[in-house]
RNA sequence: GUGGUUGUAGCUCAAUCGGUUAGAGCGCCGGACUGUGGCUCCGGAGGUUGCGGGUUCGAUCCCCGUCAGCCACCCCA
């Protein structure tokens, strides 16, 4: 057996790299109607950027070492602390509000799975530098078309939406303690996937965790959906109408925009429950097979505590790995584009003199040729020609040569004409254009 | 990192109860096809059955280990 890639990691052939470039694409152009501007960092960052924000124990997720100059260094598994020191090192600089994306390879040691491996690409974006909710909307919005520039519509992806002033105004008012909040986001972060006994625990009060039913309490605020119930639940708190004001400009937003049929008000979506302030929002697929395709959420002080400049922030990171598999999954993954646009062939070997000619004056006019690279028959050089899917094939023979003529094949079309040698290359440009 | 499960050709799969030389389709290469492609037909290459060990007269098949994929846990920045 051949040496294989590293657990994780991926070799591109020209099919997948045709994929990953297709997502590249579209996420470039979609972050530029936005007025998203492209950045990047280093891939190798001191270690302490990361323990800093994280502790150290994610250590033991990521790609680190001691370099030669006696470093601690790692490969990045996230972008927002380079984003956070760049933003910071020019901040006062900057108009604001800041629209910044990326597309970089991140790194971390994990055990790989579907949708997840050692080694991803992942878009970054964030807008940072304004705390009102038109710039949640702006960029759950943004998330929403990076789904609809590759085909996806509202069957096929949902955002889950929750905020997490809302969600903390409704715990309070169940009779969670402020310094119970954090163990309660944890356990309506991993609802889903407890076992049905645990759920009855604290159904019925055997999980003391909390107070006298409170524990019921908080599961009737995890299973709230829709805006209208989370609505009617925070109107029946103290403090809960203020505390839902955000979401509410938010969905607002999102429904002057014509977005609001991808979103669903979840507030059982926690994500890390260190430093998001306010909006949090994961986007997976309708069926949810799959994990989640992209998340993200506003997370106001992360600048200040990472970067020393105190900027509110939201933002969102997709993978290419979830994505891609939805694509494929969804026939959405584009076909290889054809290399080249015209095959250039001879019929004898007197020919060829010809065909590197004129193959090297349309090369230098931009168009993508390519020829037989050893002496064969016309049939089998025309095979090639289709088996790469050329638009058109020029053929060249003793016959045409004796009137001044090649022939231009159209292979899609089935046609073939017999055009003036000196005027290949102006038909063909004109062919291709169309 | 823990537990479970699966590894046969480039891809998708087959191989009787443990039995002789591990097969098929697609793909790839060559030919039919000496001035015309997609189709068809013929032929060929390609396998240490993931790897290592054990049981057995004999292992793709049973056992152990290991590596890799997948699933769950963990984590999800």
């Amino acid at each position: 057996m051949q040496p294989q890639p590293l657990p994780g990691f991926r070799d591109f052939y020209p099919a997948e790299f045709a994929l990953r470039a297709h997502i590249f694409d579209l996420w470039r152009r979609t972050c530029a109607r936005y007025g998203f501007e492209e950045f990047d960092g280093p891939p190798l960052e001191p270690l302490e950027l990361y323990t800093a924000k994280s502790g150290d124990e994610i250590v033991g997720q990521l790609y680190n070492f001691i370099d030669k100059g006696g470093r601690e260094v790692s490969l990045r598994p996230e972008l927002t602390p380079t984003v956070a020191r760049m933003v910071a090192a020019r901040a006062g600089g900057m108009k604001k509000p800041i629209r910044w994306f990326s597309i970089g390879q991140m790194f971390r040691y994990e055990r790989q799975q579907r949708g997840r491996l050692r080694e991803f690409f992942q878009l970054n974006c964030d807008l940072m530098g304004e705390p009102g909710p038109l710039a949640d909307a702006e960029i759950i919005a943004l998330a929403v078309d990076l789904m609809r520039a590759f085909g996806l519509g509202p069957a096929e992806v949902r955002v889950r939406l929750s905020d997490r002033r809302v969600l903390q105004a409704l715990l309070r008012g169940a009779g969670v303690t402020e310094a119970q909040l954090p163990v309660a986001y944890g356990v309506i972060d991993k609802l889903e996937r407890m076992k049905p006994e645990q759920v009855a625990e604290l159904q019925d009060g055997r999980d003391t965790r909390f107070g006298p039913g409170v524990g019921a309490r908080l599961l009737q605020v995890a299973a709230l959906r829709g805006w209208p119930a989370v609505r009617a639940a925070l109107d029946a708190t103290e403090g809960g109408a203020a505390a839902g004001a955000p979401l509410g400009e938010v969905l607002d937003a999102l429904g002057a925009m014509g977005l609001a049929e991808f979103v669903d008000v979840d507030l059982t979506i926690v994500r890390g429950l260190a430093y998001y302030t306010g909006t949090v929002f994961e986007l997976f697929d309708a069926g949810r097979s799959l994990r989640a395709i992209a998340g993200g959420g506003r997370y106001d002080g992360l600048l200040n505590q990472l970067g020393g400049v105190d900027l509110p922030a939201v933002g969102f990171a997709i993978g290419d790995v979830v994505l891609g598999e939805l694509l494929h999954e969804r026939g959405l993954a584009p076909a290889p584009p054809a290399a080249v646009d015209v095959f250039a062939a001879g019929v004898t070997a007197e020919d060829l003199p010809h065909v590197l000619r004129l193959a090297h004056e349309l090369r230098d006019q931009g168009l993508r040729v390519e020829f037989a690279l050893r002496a064969e028959g016309l049939g089998k050089q025309l095979k090639l020609a289709d088996a790469r899917q050329a638009a058109f094939a020029v053929v060249i023979g003793p016959d045409d040569r004796a009137r001044g003529e090649v022939q231009l094949k159209d292979l899609r079309g089935k046609t073939q004409r017999a055009v003036p040698a000196a005027t290949v290359a102006a038909a063909l440009r004109a062919a291709l254009e169309t």
